[in-house]
DNA sequence: TCGTCCATTTAAAACGTTTTCATCATACGA
DNA sequence: TCGTATGATGAAAACGTTTTAAATGGACGA
């Protein structure tokens, strides 16, 4: 039994295989067992406040920090939030921004963000159940879901917590932020309206997503309030090479009726627009109008005479990081796991109104 | 010594206090030892054929897999990659694109990205030290360095293996990708200069970086060489707000001999100069000239009237995360730690040659 | 027949935690 | 004086691997 007594390892030095201090460092200067090491550190109300602030100050000095391998080895739990990175998040720093965010929910907590690409094979539920399998992580954040979206059926099924940038139609509800998609389309259109433009044009993103069913309701619905003329560019979207969407404006102003007003729902398009619009000879404000999404601030400085609404993709991040860490934690509640966020005014014109 | 005969547990179920197969399950199924159906998963050579092939066919059966938490405690290792993402990385996707291009280095091997973001405080060599300390991962990736790197030198000092976007000027060798900056910028000044440009102006990096000092030194000596005025917008740089550059521009073609051709590193300092050239009428490959620095192929596709010299970000992390691989499994050969990757022609203009 | 060697296989310890269950004073009410 | 509640600590097992050292059992040469 007395195999190892208080101090069998030589003296108090940070003495581990690997160099590294652990618990038994701790526990052989302080003269404690393990364990009350672990439950001081812990904050355990068990231990002794005289004990516990000895530990923390012992853990301190000797620059001591727990083995994460080891941990989750214990508990199971990982302390790593994932988040799928897909294709179209390379463009404009989508990707980037709101990891952004998700970084900032995560700061002064335990977790850490791992990245799962997707840049290479289509199949992403491939990935989440690689994540499931191997219990990469206790909780997953992906965006641009599907009405009846698999993954998030697949992740349902499973008991795993996630939350989707992005709404599903699906029965079971989960946790998500979603941006207000209706109402922007809904007011961007209206803003063309308002300037005067009566042939209608949508840019939106390509079909099957739920968000890009939302952009269309909303134009639609506008459009049809206001009894105009109206088209939806099916053939691009979102995702086009720019060059593809110049393309497809030029051929289109060729045609009879041109559209006189565009709802983009990004900036890549809306650019590729104005520089379709420009070969034709036209210019923005003059013949022709457009209303587009801005997700990031430098194309809005870029080309200020372009009106946008905004979407705050950080924003967007924490709120998905602060929500899944709720999930995580248990909660079932819907009313803090899911979020709509209402269009806001760009940073440039945030007073200015729209002066059509 | 008999406490735990052959299959002391029920029966073959995949049986496991949390619900998941371990080697103890294939053990028990197999009637092998714990040890063995380890060595036969890692395919050791003292372990039969036959033992190796059955024990995989098992694991494959039951859908086995290792528990990284327990393979990392035990070995040291964590099979964990982390970059260094930090704020100039939100825009125009390269952080993405960077992380796709590792990504895809890291397909197939047991290594995954985690993603340390430094978006908050500015204090970088914490984040490095973090790392090191809790060991978070095997090995680092991180852009932007400076001549005398403090996290190179940090990193270097503590044998931790990194690679690094872009090179330095210390006396220890490290491994690194780096873009040939000089020969960018040499080539951009020359092609304005072929243009007829005489009086040209460079906006580059933030001054400190080792990549914005070759810039400047290849801009310096094709500028010399040909003998033409020349100035540095000092005050804006890359990371420059759209609207802060453009307003210098203006400024500064309110006072006397403004710049005629620039040389920009990177694309929206390019489009930021020619809304502010524009703002003051002028127009591109008339009264000026610019060469820029592409990263993105959205840009380049829609302002094709700037000539731009490209830089593949993608092909750049892939690099990246091949060396350091390599790194990490021992290597010090300098010739295959480190790559200095040639500008390239951009995809548009590939063949159609400068046409001033 | 015996010892030796080789090819396989195995037992047991270890990695650094957390957690269950016990231990041990000390103080307390009776 | 005792039994017991209370507050603090400790011993040991467990998580699922990898690895060191040892065991097993034939085959083989002498």
């Amino acid at each position: 039994m007395a195999a190892r007594s208080k101090s069998v390892r030589s003296g108090n030095g940070p003495a581990n295989s690997r160099g590294k201090p652990t618990l038994r460092t701790i526990a052989d200067i302080t003269g404690l067992a393990v364990t009350t090491v672990s439950r001081a550190l812990a904050n355990a109300p068990q231990i002794s406040l005289e004990t516990r602030n000895r530990v923390r100050q012992v853990a301190l000095d000797i620059g001591y920090s727990p083995d994460r391998a080891a941990q989750r080895l214990k508990t199971g739990r990982t302390n790593v939030i994932a988040v799928l990175l897909e294709p179209h998040e390379e463009i404009l720093g989508y990707g980037t921004s709101v990891m952004a965010g998700i970084a900032k929910a995560l700061q002064g907590t335990s977790y850490h963000l791992i990245v799962m690409p997707n840049f290479l094979n289509a199949a992403n539920i491939d990935a989440i159940n690689y994540i499931i399998r191997n219990s990469m992580a206790d909780g997953l954040i992906f965006s641009r879901t599907e009405p009846l979206d698999p993954r998030v059926m697949l992740l349902s099924e499973n008991g795993f917590p996630f939350v989707t940038h992005g709404r599903t139609e699906l029965a079971t509800a989960h946790a998500f932020v979603d941006y207000d998609n209706f109402t922007f389309a809904y007011e961007a259109t209206r803003r063309l309206i308002a300037k005067g433009r009566r042939k209608l044009a949508l840019i939106s993103g390509p079909a099957g997503y739920t968000f890009a069913g939302h952009i269309q309701h909303g134009f639609m619905t506008a459009v049809r309030e206001a009894g105009c003329a109206y088209e939806i560019l099916s053939d691009i979207d979102l995702d086009s090479p720019a060059g593809a969407i110049r393309d497809r404006i030029r051929r289109r102003y060729a045609e009879k009726d041109p559209p006189d007003g565009f709802a983009c729902g990004g900036e890549v398009c809306a650019l590729a627009t104005i520089t379709g619009m420009t070969d034709c000879g036209l210019t923005l404000g003059l013949e022709y109008d457009i209303v587009a999404k801005q997700t990031s601030q430098l194309l809005g400085a870029i080309q200020p005479q372009v009106d946008t609404i905004y979407e705050d993709l950080t924003a967007t991040g924490e709120h998905m990081g602060r929500i899944l860490l709720r999930r995580i934690a248990g909660s079932t509640d819907v009313n803090e796991l899911q979020l709509l966020l209402s269009p806001e005014l760009p940073f440039e014109t945030q007073a200015a109104g729209a002066a059509g």
